[in-house]
DNA sequence: ATACTAAGTGTGTAATTGACACTAATCAAG
DNA sequence: CTTGATTAGTGTCAATTACACACTTAGTAT
């Protein structure tokens, strides 16, 4: 039946990561073993005219030549996946200091036909009251798009996007993660928007504010926010000391 | 403020993955990049003994030689990460047709001694009936071990398991991933031990019964298990057709 | 028949979710 | 300075869900 028996260790075991198999771990040599290109791509939601919408890319070769495509890079031999992240991040925005999220990664063989590679995906969410698209590039070959109206996308791009969406709308539900797409102030009525934007659904505007409140993680600044002609609304803020599980 | 508008597409856009930056991807050439390995690696768990358990690994070989590890290995040129997932998963048991789903990809360099290797963790669970150690393994270097009690780890290891086990928690939750331990006929108990072991905590038998059977993914099957001397349990079988939420 | 063991079952209480409609504060227009 | 327009802000009831808790049932062994 079982050729192996329980084993118990003490415990412990910190370091880092890589394991190889340990037929090829026993006579290893790098040289070979062909490798895949390594590339990152950073999906980067934001808040836009009410709207949830994504930075895309037009792509000036093949493939997919002339398509929008979620932008992204090859890793550097000396950076990790993050910091390759956040460099995209940084080339397409200003922004730093945004929220940032290894998302899943993509590596079938062909998909891309230039050569074998695997892509990680990242799922940025950025401020719009922060954000700027880096002038100097070619606006013509950059732009926001809502996520509920996509141009035709590069690659399986469509599906990434999907997958992101439902992944966000996932995390709402039991995270803070909603706060990252608001400046450091907001009203509540903001910050609804925020839920029933990436829900895409309305939802009841005193049984938000119950449950939102309820959990103590608003802080009201005492300051007010004026506008159009009618009643001013609380300002609020984010209060990150307060653990709560949404 | 805004250096690009917002533009709104048809829609689709179906085809596949991968995509590079601007500047590389109009004067790609692939032999430019150096390209890190890629590895992936399994974590397997399964109930063994009424406890949850992985199966590690003894390293032979530097670096950290005679440390367990998660098993893991090259990712071909030709095959997807899935399937060398698959493959892994193959050489180090007999099972097929078991659950799998990608964990997360760790890549920071430096991370492995020997070269620059990116990581894509997937994870599988294994039910212990149809579980067997693949003969002719050397039984010395493969065994299986309590999450709750784990040897000192090579690499990161031990992060990662504790990672998995949060998600496989988490999962219990809300999907129905409690089914891949058992065996296709199983007893109530044995589901609630299930969740009791990944848990680690006990659950109320009238609670738990009462919740699983209000949702109609169980099925009762007429046959009864006989265990000792006492009252026989109804076996049940999982009914996927039922598309709940846990 | 009796003792032993795990299977199987229901009720009351507290907490949570969801539906639903009016009053309050400000500005603009007359 | 009154009126209208507009969004902010607030509470209650009913239904559902979560949780605590203890006895009866069906089988085996002696």
């Amino acid at each position: 039946m079982e050729e192996t028996e329980t084993r118990e260790g003490s415990a412990s075991g910190e370091s880092d990561v890589e394991q190889v198999s340990e037929a090829q771990a026993h006579h290893y040599d790098a040289s070979k073993y062909e490798r895949p290109s390594v590339t990152v791509d950073v999906v980067m939601m934001s808040l836009r005219q009410r709207d949830l919408q994504v930075l895309l890319v037009k792509r000036r070769s093949w493939p997919y030549e002339g398509m929008w495509a979620i932008p992204g890079g090859f890793v550097n031999m000396d950076e990790s996946l993050e910091t390759a992240a956040k460099r995209e991040l940084q080339e397409e925005t200003n922004v730093q200091d945004v929220y940032l999220e290894q998302l899943y990664t993509f590596g079938d063989p062909g998909r891309d036909p230039r050569t074998r590679v695997i892509t990680v995906v990242y799922f940025a969410l950025l401020d719009s009251e922060r954000l700027q698209v880096k002038a100097g590039d070619d606006a013509a070959n950059v732009g926001w798009f809502s996520v509920y109206h996509l141009p035709d996308l590069a690659f399986d791009h469509a599906k990434i996007l999907q997958y992101t969406l439902d992944r966000l709308r996932g995390k709402l539900q039991y995270t803070q993660i909603a706060f990252n797409l608001l400046p450091e102030q907001f009203t509540l009525r903001e910050l609804q928007r925020v839920y029933e934007i990436i829900l895409h659904r309305r939802l009841d505007k005193r049984n938000f504010r119950k449950k939102i409140l309820s959990t103590g993680i608003l802080e009201d600044t005492g300051a007010k926010k004026m506008e159009g002609t009618h009643r001013p609304a609380r300002l609020y803020r984010f209060n990150p000391a307060a653990e709560t599980k949404l």
